[in-house]
DNA sequence: AATAATACCTTGCATTACAAGGTATTATGT
DNA sequence: ACATAATACCTTGTAATGCAAGGTATTATT
């Protein structure tokens, strides 16, 4: 698959299950990866930038069957963000349809 | 609008036009941008790697209102590159979707 | 004569995805 | 007990692409 298209949308993956719940970060390498392969070399450096921007807050929690997870908490300013990225996307693939589309 | 959005697909948009009949660079330009902004500085490399790759053969035709113009025109390998980029991202557009509306 | 429009082009920067590497913990097989 | 796999975290360097900002040359307009 083309590794340039997923070039911002596999941010906005990441935030659609976030903001469903909370997950940590290899669950969600899992939980996207089965609609849309994604790295953890992908997933990390993205969470981390998220933090930064204070789009998520983050807290540790001991797993009875491995290391410790770290989770991702999607904040009001990270919501709003998904929100506007969702509405972005839609307009930008509706124009890419409206294009590709243009001679029927 | 997101940069990112645009990386691969702007591709697809300047081959759905040459699939159509040959453009000259700064038509193209102004074509795309129609729907989705594209600019000059993107166009001349993306077709620029198109002649080196063969995908698009290209001629000089004066005009009687400016410069001479660098005309596009699709080579049977640009045709099938194209199809394969345009079900490419069918499929991953697909993918995305599916996986933001999998809640419902 | 000066400006705008057309038409070509290049350089350097920003961004993002990933392969490939690494560490540490717990589970499983032998 | 020991080795391997699975889980879970992380970083570095590379590749790819889009764009702003610059440039050149021709023709049209004022």
């Amino acid at each position: 698959m083309n590794t340039q298209f997923k070039k911002g949308i596999l941010e906005i993956c990441v935030l659609s299950y976030l903001a469903e719940k909370d997950y940590y970060g290899y669950e969600l390498v899992e939980a996207v990866s089965e609609h849309i392969k994604i790295s953890e070399g992908t997933v990390y450096p993205l969470l981390r930038r998220f933090s930064n921007d204070e789009l998520v807050n983050t807290y540790l929690k001991e797993s009875n069957s491995g290391p410790p997870r770290k989770y991702y908490h999607l904040t009001e300013a990270g919501k709003k963000y998904y929100d506007d990225q969702l509405n972005d996307w839609m307009e930008f693939s509706n124009s890419v349809n409206k294009l590709l589309r243009r001679k029927e």
